[in-house]
DNA sequence: GTCATAATTAGATAGATTGCTAAGTATCTA
DNA sequence: TAGATACTTAGCAATCTATCTAATTATGAC
């Protein structure tokens, strides 16, 4: 994961309605239409959304006939849950700083 | 960890600047003005972003004499983390989502 | 082709965020 | 107490973000 991912991605988790269509999304695969059922935003809301999490490389979209379907892409996260693990691990006694 | 605490976290988190400062601060505490020097933003700039990282619980600070230490708080790294594994877990077949 | 449906893109706007300088607070030294 | 140092708070400007409505694109049914 690059530093540019890594922006990508941590602003997308930023957002309440982003980390709840993530969340919505665990395990099973939905339409644009069915998630935005389950929000009080406008379509075109939704879609932005649906974009950035897209450029986050945190879902996957398909189409099929009319409908697109939106999955999540669970490699990204790892990626930040290793982040995350990161700042646990114990520095080098000589480690420098960036 | 609630979903106020929750969204200043992620909130905290989609900055570049305050990602950094929290890799700096793995391992060991800093004053203020030896985190401000790794960066070159005004120090009342870094102030503002040691207020965030403080609110969402992601830093301690404790005065001694005039410098102010800052460090890890790593119980709600924990948080974050459990909130990224949440993702990957199975969903119960009839669950609901919110 | 025409109409309906699903979703997106375009364009606008209110509010949030990040950065700055100036001013204020807290502490130490003399 | 006066001056210096470390840091924060206040207030402002530029930029970014989330949302909306209107318009557009893509597909399917007739």
């Amino acid at each position: 994961m690059n530093t540019v991912t890594n922006d990508l991605v941590f602003k997308a988790l930023a957002d309440p309605t982003r980390r709840k269509i993530l969340r919505i999304l665990n395990g099973r695969e939905l339409t644009a239409g069915q998630l935005t059922e389950q929000f009080h935003i406008s379509a075109p809301s939704m879609s932005h959304h649906f974009n950035l999490l897209k450029q986050a490389d945190l879902i996957f979209a398909r189409r099929d006939g009319q409908q697109i379907y939106y999955s999540l892409n669970t490699t990204v996260f790892q990626d930040v849950a290793t982040f995350m693990m990161d700042l646990f691990t114990v520095r080098e006694v000589d480690g420098d700083t960036e």
